[in-house]
RNA sequence: GGGCACUUAGCUCAGUUGGUAGAGCAUCUCGUUUACACCGAGAGGGUCGCAGGUUCGAGUCCUGCAGUGCCCACCA
């Protein structure tokens, strides 16, 4: 027995040491595999693309549950003897890092990024970038991932670039990118559009004021945001409302706090007679709902009364104010003319920027879009539509089940989607002007062409992450199925197996994916959707820099190690599900490590000799084929714990209490140890690995790649 | 307003197709028997949210109700 059992297993020492002797085996590359003969070449594929890290800072422990989940399943897979591939990368994140670096810069230097200018601030950006990079490389390293670090790649490299620039030019091609002036969600203080999933709402106390525009106007009217009120251009009634039908049609005007304005009477039946008075003052300029009810009925949209810094525009005692300080000047203003008849205090909605948590202001600009709702190729199909399908007809299935529901919903209330930013890092819209002339994808020669100002919404080119990681478009054409190398990866590893993430970016990005790989390929990015949950702490907040309850990773693993991590992230997690995390969860499985260390410290004290036992090995092959069931069926949570509780109080509690003293165990015992390490192994895999070391006889020199000890029960 | 889920032992949660309730942690008692005190042996603890229904049989299926959480829409 060698010596190093005499001492409680050391994460610290190991884990480390092992992930570096795997890297150098090289076994992370399905190509390697093949040819150092421990996989067959022409076995089945099995692929995952990692969700790509924002490289923004340092990892959270959700990045250290995808990789926990993701590394059993690749794990698994290896060992089943599939050409297996797990692809790393990290995703520029356009608008999440920009601003964490103009924020820096502010901060140290006091200057925005015009100050700094287009090509200074993208330099400093792309430092920051690549600090982040290291960064997050090393971590997953820690965490054990086998990724095959060969086939690394970023969202904003040249070859993903070329995949955005070329999906692009097709969209466009097929007339589903367009260019259209209207309201979008304007961020004031990321100075930006946004998407409207990247809106949320906040419960927020506000005032519902009820006024007239001047003292003969008719109608009174609602509302909670009365500077805005200088915008309008009509008051619209419900058309059945007796109370107002006779003023409808009828022009007034009126000089509202120095702004002259006119006010037509028109009747839309999306009024509700209900709420406030039952009149609402239109203001086409500045709100969704305000845009659609003019252009019902001819009304003009040109009135803009608010800037992109959220300052009033017109003349007079607001010009240049800001909304909330024009709001307290108005209704001021209302009073001495005494044209406020009440205030209420409400609950009211408020729109926010995810990144920034500016306040959205609904600007009417020039952007560009993606229709959904276009009927377009020769499917004569919609996006929303090729969104559907493979989700209903089970092509992709979705784990948990029931997300499928969600996702139906979220499509039926899906709108075009703006995917132009003002911001500078990121893919630059790849189109060019020259007076009336445009073009599209590729960059023209000769120097009166200008290229647009805005660049790609971040989710464009991760919608793109299953098959840009794969050599598309560049190899597309020329990949070759069963041929090995990663100009063939395209046609070996797509459609990826299974792509695995947070439940919190399901609609941002599972959805796109499909989006995205269902218009350019007619084909589904992925077979299997998994949804982990939240990892939340002991007390089940949310982990937050302002609660400070983070738990960071590197500490824990420091602490605990990788393999006690992992093992207190899967165990008992179900998908879809929230999870709670604390250090005593995490230590209980550095004592099952130890645990397994001095079960493998027992048996390898043995004699290997004799015949193994019939009865125990048909239980653990039972248990074998158990597992092995759970996983292939996504039940990972329930294969984890079961390993947990048969090792530790089935074989050590009482197999190996039995066995003391009787010779005739040894061989049985040596078999559950040499099995259950591989059972084991992609849950726990350093430790697995380093007691696989010492094992007398085995049939891989790495554990990592020895074969799985039982067959799925379909096959 | 629309949708989705959850409610099982003190706490955190499992329970795959319906067959007389499980794990981890915590608690209590005992044990220092050389693989491990990062240990072992044992114990207590649940009318499975409430009310109906289907069934020979329901935590598991159906209906209703209550509470909790999340997502989407956004009403001026």
């Amino acid at each position: 027995m060698p010596e190093k059992f005499l001492k409680p297993y050391d994460s610290t020492v190991t884990e480390a040491r092992i992930y570096a002797e795997w890297e150098k085996s090289g076994l992370f590359n399905p190509d390697e595999c093949v040819k150092q003969g421990v996989t067959k070449a022409d076995v089945p594929t099995y692929s995952i693309v990692l969700p790509p890290p924002n490289v923004t800072g340092r990892l959270h422990m959700g990045h250290s549950l995808m990789l926990a989940i993701e590394d059993v399943f690749v794990r698994y897979k290896r060992m089943r003897g599939f050409r297996t591939l797990w692809i790393p990368g990290t995703d520029h994140a356009a608008i999440a890092t920009q601003s964490v670096v103009e924020k820096q810069i502010k901060k140290h230097e006091g200057k925005n990024r015009h100050d700094l200018g287009r090509e200074e601030l993208l330099k400093r950006i792309e430092k920051f970038a690549a600090e982040s990079h290291d960064t997050i490389v090393s971590q997953l390293k820690t965490m054990g991932a086998s990724l095959d670090w060969s086939r690394e790649a970023f969202t904003l490299d040249a070859e993903r670039s070329r995949a955005v620039n070329t999906v692009f030019k097709k969209m466009y091609d097929a007339g589903l990118i367009y260019r259209g002036h209207r309201i979008v969600n304007w961020d004031p203080k990321g100075q930006t559009t946004i998407s409207d999933d990247e809106v949320v709402y906040e419960e927020r106390a506000a005032k519902l004021y009820t006024f007239r525009y001047s003292k003969d106007f008719p109608i009174p009217v609602a509302t909670t945001r009365p500077e805005t009120k200088v915008g309008d251009v009509a008051v619209a009634v419900h058309p059945d409302d007796t109370r107002y039908k006779k003023f409808v049609g009828k022009e007034y005007d009126a000089v509202f706090c120095d702004v002259p304005i006119h006010i037509k009477i028109i009747a839309d039946k999306e009024v509700d007679p209900s709420f406030g008075t039952g009149a609402v003052g239109v203001t086409p300029a500045h709100s969704q709902t305000d845009w659609d009810i003019s252009d019902r009925h001819g009304l003009s949209h040109e009135v803009i009364i608010i800037n992109e810094y959220a300052r009033m525009t017109v003349d007079g005692r607001l010009k240049d104010k800001k909304t909330t300080e024009a709001r307290d000047m108005v209704v001021e203003w209302l009073k001495s003319e005494d044209l406020l008849e009440k205030d209420e205090n409400v609950t009211q909605n408020i729109a926010t920027a995810e990144r920034t948590g500016g306040i959205i202001e609904p600007l009417p600009k020039l952007q560009w879009f993606i229709d959904v709702n276009k009927k377009f190729d020769e499917r004569g199909k919609t996006l929303k539509e090729l969104m559907l399908e493979p989700v209903r007809s089970g092509a992709i299935k979705i784990i948990p089940e029931h997300f499928d529901k969600t996702y139906f919903h979220w499509i039926e209330n899906l709108r075009d989607w703006c995917i132009s930013r003002q911001i500078w890092y990121g893919h630059r819209i790849p189109v060019w002007y020259s007076g009336d002339e445009i073009i599209v994808g590729e960059a023209p020669t000769g120097v009166d062409w200008i290229q647009d100002e805005d660049s790609l919404d971040t989710w464009f080119s991760s919608g793109l992450w299953t098959f840009s990681t794969l050599g598309w478009p560049h190899f597309a054409e020329t990949a070759m199925r069963g041929k090995p190398g990663s100009e063939n990866d395209f046609a070996n590893f797509h459609p990826t197996d299974l792509l695995e993430t947070g439940y919190d970016i399901f609609f941002f990005w599972v959805a796109r994916m499909i989006l995205m790989t269902e218009f350019t390929l007619s084909t589904i990015p992925f077979r299997n959707v998994y949804l982990h949950g939240l990892v939340r702490d002991a007390q089940g907040r949310k982990m937050s820099k302002s609660l400070g309850n983070n738990l960071d990773p590197l500490d824990i693993t420091a602490k605990f190690g990788a393999d006690a991590a992992r093992m207190a992230l899967v165990v008992g997690n179900t998908p879809g599900t929230d999870m709670r995390i604390s250090e005593d969860k995490v230590r209980g499985y550095k004592h099952f490590a130890n645990k397994l260390w001095n079960i493998a410290r027992f048996v390898l004290s043995q004699k290997h000799a004799g015949e193994i036992k019939e009865n125990l090995k048909t239980e653990f092959d039972a248990l074998s084929m158990d597992i092995t069931n759970d996983i292939e069926e996504f039940r990972i949570y329930m294969a984890a714990e079961k390993l947990y509780h048969y090792l530790w109080h089935r074989f050590a509690d009482e197999i190996i209490e039995e066995s003391k003293g009787r010779t005739e165990y040894s061989a049985t015992l040596y078999y559950i140890l040499e099995n259950s390490l591989k059972l084991l192994h992609p849950f726990m895999p350093f430790v697995t690995e380093e007691i696989w070391r010492s094992l007398p006889t085995k049939d891989s020199e790495f554990l990592m790649v020895a074969k799985w000890p039982a067959q799925h029960a379909v096959e």
